[in-house]
DNA sequence: GTCTATAGCTCGATAGAC
DNA sequence: GTCTATCGAGCTATAGAC
């Protein structure tokens, strides 16, 4: 079908290159659809953007729920998420969006990537807390600020390993919060 | 100075809407001056980006330094940097440029960034490596990943901040990495 | 549904007078 | 050093035939 290589390419594109730099031309070129069919089936960039962040929330949103899915202990299942293999040179899909002008100043854009992060920081944050429950955390951590911190660890590696061109600094950052949570948790176990 | 004001409105532009969305007329609107005057001082947009982003790189970097020149114990040097004051909506001024084309396809303009970030590193990963010296830290750190991590909740919390326009973000993260950090420097104490 | 042609605009940059 | 006029290119979008 023609209008799902059109957003085929539109998700390709805001990965590589953005949403600003990506020109309806660029569309065609990549998805080998004319203009016609473009305006044809999106009426507008915007709204063929949105279309796209839409399929890309739900795929982000769903391999974010899965890391948390399995069944074992909540901080095994933050290991799982933080340690999850990630391409520093690429970036996050929704996290390189986040510095665009033309995405936050548009409630419509904006709104997925509100949402999508809203997401992976409440699912932190229950497991955070559950852990905390069980004894595995001490009482005196704030699971918001836990949390907050844990998905920045991979939206700022991801921010490093672009500026740097060193793919390993996202691995290193995840790394490093998980060296220091599970530090804290083998504190609790003495 | 008409060169001042020019580049005074470039570094102003460059934090509000990005290297990309910066346009020449933007510039001059901004700064008073005509597209006569920008053009003599200036060759080219990029060049005015250039000169604008060594301003910029030089005025963060002694910001950062300061944060690390007392002469306190480094694990409170480290403390001042990660609870600096910030405007998590506007972001970092070179960090929401690691995400543009038109700068990362640039060695030019991608060397502020690299620079910066490698320097502030090197700030983060010297006073943890003292740190862990001085008996203030477990010897088994990673000190490039801890490093790397501090950072990324920097720079991360800025892009949580932005996608879902909490200001407050930014403070949750560096907070949350300030409280790991410091758990894990108590349990050394005992 | 898809094509080609074209609109109206802004981009980054240059020319040449003063 | 600064001005105004203008360039060629690319942008997002529309028109209208097929």
């Amino acid at each position: 079908m023609t209008r799902q290589a059109i957003l085929d390419a539109a998700k390709k594109l805001l990965w590589l290159q953005g949403f600003e730099s990506m020109s309806p031309r660029d569309v065609m070129d990549e998805s080998g659809a004319g203009q016609g069919s473009l305006y044809h089936h999106f009426r507008s960039k915007k709204e063929l953007a949105a279309a796209a962040l839409d399929d890309i929330e739900g795929e982000l949103t769903e391999k974010a729920r899965n890391a948390f899915g399995s069944g074992r202990a909540p901080l095994l299942r933050i290991r799982t998420y933080l340690m999850q293999a990630r391409d520093g040179l690429k970036g996050c899909r929704l996290g390189r969006l986040a510095n665009e002008r033309a995405v936050l100043d548009d409630g419509e854009l904006r709104a997925r990537l509100d949402r999508y992060f809203r997401t992976v920081i409440g699912l932190l944050a229950d497991a955070l807390a559950e852990a905390r429950r069980d004894g595995a955390l001490p009482k005196r951590i704030n699971v918001d600020d836990l949390a907050t911190l844990l998905l920045a660890s991979v939206q700022g590696g991801f921010v490093l390993s672009r500026a740097t061109q060193d793919a390993a600094a996202v691995t290193r950052a995840t790394r490093g919060a998980w060296a220091l949570l599970s530090g804290l948790a083998a504190e609790v176990k003495k």
